[in-house]
This record gives C-alpha cells, structure tokens and sequence, in this order.
DNA sequence: CTTTACCCTGTACTGTGGTACAGGGTTTAT
DNA sequence: ATAAACCCTGTACCACAGTACAGGGTAAAG
C-alpha cells in the first residue's frame, strides 16, 4: 500500500506539515516521489511514524528517538556512542516505571477520595515521590 | 529553615527564575517577604518543587500539575472535574507504564548487542510498540 | 477547460517552559 | 562609605516541536 502525504497523515493521527518536518529534521528518511514531485509513503513510514509519537508521549526527545532510528536504518554517524546512551536510558526508564507506580497509587487512592470534597483534600500528593528509594 | 530564593534554587537544582516563574503561573503560592521585599521560602518549597520536577519528568505539563496541587492547596477552583481528570490520568499511566516497560526490555537486549555491530543493527526497535495490546 | 482538491517549497508564527538581561534597591564585609 | 553579593520587577529572548500560511504547480471530475 502506498499513501500520498495526506493519507498518511490521517492514518497516523498527525498532520502533514509535521511528516514534512519530520522529514527535514531527518526521522524520516526522504520518500520517493511521483513525477510531478508528490511524496509516496510505504507502508513501514505508519509504523515509523506511530512509534515516533509513542515515544515521544514516553518522554522521549526527537533527538532521542532519532538516535534509536539510526539502528533500523543502520547509520553508523547515528550510532555512535549508543552503548552508553542505552545504559543511562535504561537507568531512566527503571526509574520513571519506579515512579509512574507510585503516581498510579496515588491516583487511584484519590480517584476514590474524590467524591467526598473533604475526603480528597486529605490525599497525599507531594509525599507519593518524596520515599526516596524503591518499593 | 528559611530560605532565600536562590538558597532555595540551590537545594532544588532549579535557577532563581524558575521559582519565579512558577510563582508567576501558580504552581507556588505567594511566599512571605522579608521588610524589603525578599522571598522568603519554607522547606514545604523544597518538596514541592522537587515534585513538580519529577512529575514534569514523568511526563506531566505545569498545567496537569497545577491541578493536583489545587488539591493540595484545598482550591476548589483547581479542583473541578476533578475525579474525570483523574480517572483519564490513571488509565494513560498505566498504559505508559506498560510501554516503559517494553521500551526497557528493548533496549536492556539491545545493550546487550551493541558491542557488535551486526547485532545491534538487527535489534528489533520500532516492532517493541507496535505489539497492540498488553503482556 | 475550469473548478476543486490535492501537492510542493519556503518562511513566519505559536505554545510551553523556561532563561537572560536591564535598571534599580538592600545587606554585609572591608 | 563603597564594593560585592545579594534581592526586586519587568521585558526580551531561547529551544523544542510543531502549525499556518503564501505563492505556485498538478490531477481528475463535471
């Protein structure tokens, strides 16, 4: 299946200026193109394009993500120094699944403090994070 | 303790402009001034923004923030719909949660193949999310 | 054969979350 | 009593990640 920009921006939830930016800054790599100089997208570019936007709603930098992406398309400039950028990002994502737990506790507690007003001003917010170490 | 407000940046890795900042859109209520004019901070500051730090990092706006501090400053303006924000809140964390942890299991396989070039460039990168629902 | 709905490049503008002065007052150390 | 090191307000500027035109070409439906 192949998509003109628009399809393929309606398929991936984004608009096409941003696959254009995406283009330019270099996580997509430049589509072929019709005669008439129109943008023809595989079907990998959904999938690109998807985990590209999940990442990103994980925290993930463009820049970041950009340098995961240098693996599936095997650039070695990309690549550089990828030992050590997994190691501290493996070290990162330990610690934001440590503390989304903790959020999710405290969110669900509080979800069902909410419907008495009282109640839900007793909620612990800020100590949820404040532990320290892991549980 | 007391606190200048540089004092205070200092123990919470912020600049000065920050904690202004956050005082400006909110996220700090109004602290005590000295005779002339200086901010003067409790150590609650510290905690609170230590929190606000790491929920940002965790993936939360200032505007999401400000929401579950209303809570914690018992404003019924920041309160509103409360209970629907949170219930949203619960299910994205725990969807986040999920996908951090394939992330991390991602990347602790391909930390394991860096050194080889080979094998890095075979890791499977984009296919960790596309999995569609859970395990 | 022209209207409608696409596409292109390029540049300007936006919102979020700060960061960096400028211009001026205060406090402490010498 | 003056320099150094703070503080204040206010405004301007920054990076990131888009988003929105403007000006112009293409394609296909009526």
């Amino acid at each position: 299946m192949k998509y003109l920009i628009s399809e393929l921006a309606n398929k991936c939830n984004v608009n096409k200026e941003t696959i254009r930016y995406y283009e330019k800054v270099g996580l997509l790599r430049p589509p072929t193109r019709t005669d008439s100089g129109y943008r023809m997208f595989s079907e990998d570019s959904v999938k690109r394009i998807k985990f590209i936007k999940r990442m990103q709603d994980l925290g993930f930098t463009l820049a970041e993500i950009s340098k995961l992406l240098g693996i599936v398309d095997k650039d070695n400039q990309r690549c550089e120094d990828m030992y050590n950028f997994v190691v501290n990002k493996v070290e990162e994502v330990q610690l934001k699944i440590r503390d989304l737990k903790r959020i999710e506790q405290m969110l669900i507690n509080l979800k069902e403090k909410c419907p008495n007003e009282k109640f839900m001003y007793e909620c612990p917010i800020i100590e949820t994070l404040v532990v320290g170490n892991d549980t």
